[in-house]
DNA sequence: ATTTAGCACTCATTCGCCAAGAGTGCTAAC
DNA sequence: GTTAGCACTCTTGGCGAATGAGTGCTAAAT
């Protein structure tokens, strides 16, 4: 790990300034543009020297020989780590978030849409945003209605005020009466379980229940069975298709590769999962580490909490090249506000 | 109109092979390729001429002087209506759509979702299916369930067995004695209702109701002003990136481009709507007419029933070189399959 | 000892040119 | 009415020269 005492003054300063005209570039940085457009008092052929050994360091490239530098995964994780200084929002940005957010929004799940579109928005980059993770996610209430003699709609609210619900047909007709014993036992039995292993909680405690109370919990699992399959979305994207716009996605084998891997969701889902345990240092920049399916994609994220406990992660993904000082502070903002807003719903 | 005498025989004969050796290659087809792949007894030269007439009957074009001929969009409106022949489908296809389509599918939206992927994989274009027009969506069953003193889930069941649900903030307080009263108003006075209006018609009648009524009825309103919001998807699409493996999409502008629209979903859907409305003559293949958005690509859809009524298309979305005597017999039989499963939803 | 000017060198890109190949249109023969 | 023959057109791919941006290195300047 680098620390930032191993660059000099001019390294530090000279990788900064290439970082940032290619990022708004996306072509190799010459000694000579760097020099002009930044006002360097250096001579480029000084940039030059500078330049030769931050390439030996790993932190800057040729694409080919006699070419500008480009920087490397390694350059854009010093960049992001010693020398990105954060940009504040304008306050102009600051009501946009809050004006957004603050649309009516009466579900958990409709803020986390509108966020991935807000932030596809703002950033031009894919919005994308994870639900609250499964093993905090617990019973707050079900309800089955009964439609027919053998089919009925079931509704299941969690403690983050999501609603979801389908319909189930039954084995056999169940009674206005029975359906509310059957209510009754969910909710005694169920309020503030595990939604994922709820089914399985009831199922193993089959062989302790007798007479009615088996009844009902067999009935219980028809219903628990096909209700978190009826499975809330996992992972939000909006706006990918702006990615299109960025020259590293220019040729199609790439965009298809990263547009696969975006519908695919698990990959994206899994290193936000994996931010999000990880980020008490509230590290929120994800460079794609190269060799992996993510190499060369980024993702900017952070997460949001409910009742002060983070949950999941909101954020972008984009190419490497991004501009990371705005995007951080776009992505925290509008996660704070997130944060805000879920305490209406969660209890 | 064309009528199908318009042509020679030789004619027919020759537009059809130019469009079957046309809808694999996605090259331009010469006289002599043509002659020999289809076993034609006539020499390239006399086909040349044939395909000059066809050119100036403006059922092919040249792409450049002096290049094959390509078929245009009126050549595949002529091969589709005239003389393209169905193509069964396999024993082996028709039991892996039945397959795939009685698989535990618990919900109508669950069905549509279904097909879509189903037939993007059998056909390697875009799935599309369009929920069931709007105007005929009816209240089934309203139940509203009480969350905390001003919070509760509600929960919407419509005549094609689609469960939608989410939460609502209340004004005031209601206790479980008065929700009870406010699901019975509102059972009572919607079951059978167009749920797009609903809303508006309660408040219509609104000056009718006195005293515990009125109460009730504004009640329902808050309830009632964010149901149909939490709109259930109007069009799902899956497989659209299967597009990209077209040539036709090959550069990234009109890529971009056919995706955008596909996000839009508008433009397609109207043009469902509009086909479920004229379909009576079971039309089932829709050109994209050049100068429109849709040019350049191609629908084949089929309507679905329920209890007998044609409620909504299903079918695929392509570039406009499809082979469409296979996929009109794929979506076909799909989407009768899919009547025969939304029965058991509906009532 | 550091910085800089000068210069030769490298490499991608662009353009024009040429040859090959596929396919046509036309004419004359069948 | 059909076909063989032939000149012509147009795309595609390869090759080479000119262009230009940018480098590395060396020697001079600070």
């Amino acid at each position: 790990m680098e620390s930032a005492k191993d660059l000099s003054e001019r390294e530090r300063t000279i990788l900064c300034a290439v970082v940032n005209c290619y990022v708004t570039t996306a072509e190799p940085v010459g000694s000579r543009s760097v020099v002009k457009q930044f006002g360097l008092d250096w001579s480029p052929a000084t940039v030059r020297n500078t330049m030769a050994d931050l390439e030996d360091l790993g932190f800057l490239k040729q694409v080919h020989t006699s070419s500008g530098r480009v920087p490397t995964e390694a350059g854009f994780k010093y960049y992001v780590k010693y020398l990105m200084q954060v940009q504040e929002l304008t306050l102009r940005e600051r009501s946009q978030i809050q004006d957004e957010l603050n649309r009516k929004l009466n579900d958990t799940d409709d803020v986390l849409r509108q966020t991935t579109q807000l932030l596809a928005l703002l950033t031009h980059q894919a919005g994308i945003a994870e639900a609250p993770a499964e093993a905090s996610v617990r019973v707050q209430r079900i309800e089955a209605v009964r439609l027919t003699d053998t089919r009925m709609a079931v509704l299941l609210v969690d403690n983050y005020g999501r609603v979801r619900s389908t319909s189930v047909e039954v084995g056999e007709s169940v009674s206005g009466d029975q359906l509310q014993r059957l209510n009754n036992f969910m909710n005694d039995n169920l309020s503030g379980v595990e939604v994922a292993g709820m089914a399985d909680g009831v199922r193993q405690r089959l062989k302790d229940y007798f007479d009615e109370q088996r009844l009902l919990a067999q009935r219980a699992l028809e219903v628990l069975d096909v209700l978190p399959q009826q499975k809330t979305k996992q992972l939000f994207v909006e706006g990918a298709m702006q990615l299109f716009d960025q020259p590293e996605f220019a040729d199609m084998s790439r965009a298809r590769e990263v547009f696969g891997l975006i519908e695919r969701h698990d990959p994206i889902a899994a290193m936000l999962r994996e931010g999000l345990q990880s980020s008490a240092g509230r590290q929120r920049v994800f460079i794609g580490e190269e060799g992996t399916a993510l190499e060369g994609l980024s993702v900017v994220a952070s997460p949001y909490t409910v009742n002060g406990r983070p949950v999941g992660m909101v954020g972008i993904l984009g190419p490497r090249r991004m501009p990371y000082s705005r995007l951080t502070s776009v992505v925290d903002y509008t996660a704070g506000m997130v944060s805000r807003i879920l305490e209406r719903f969660a209890r």
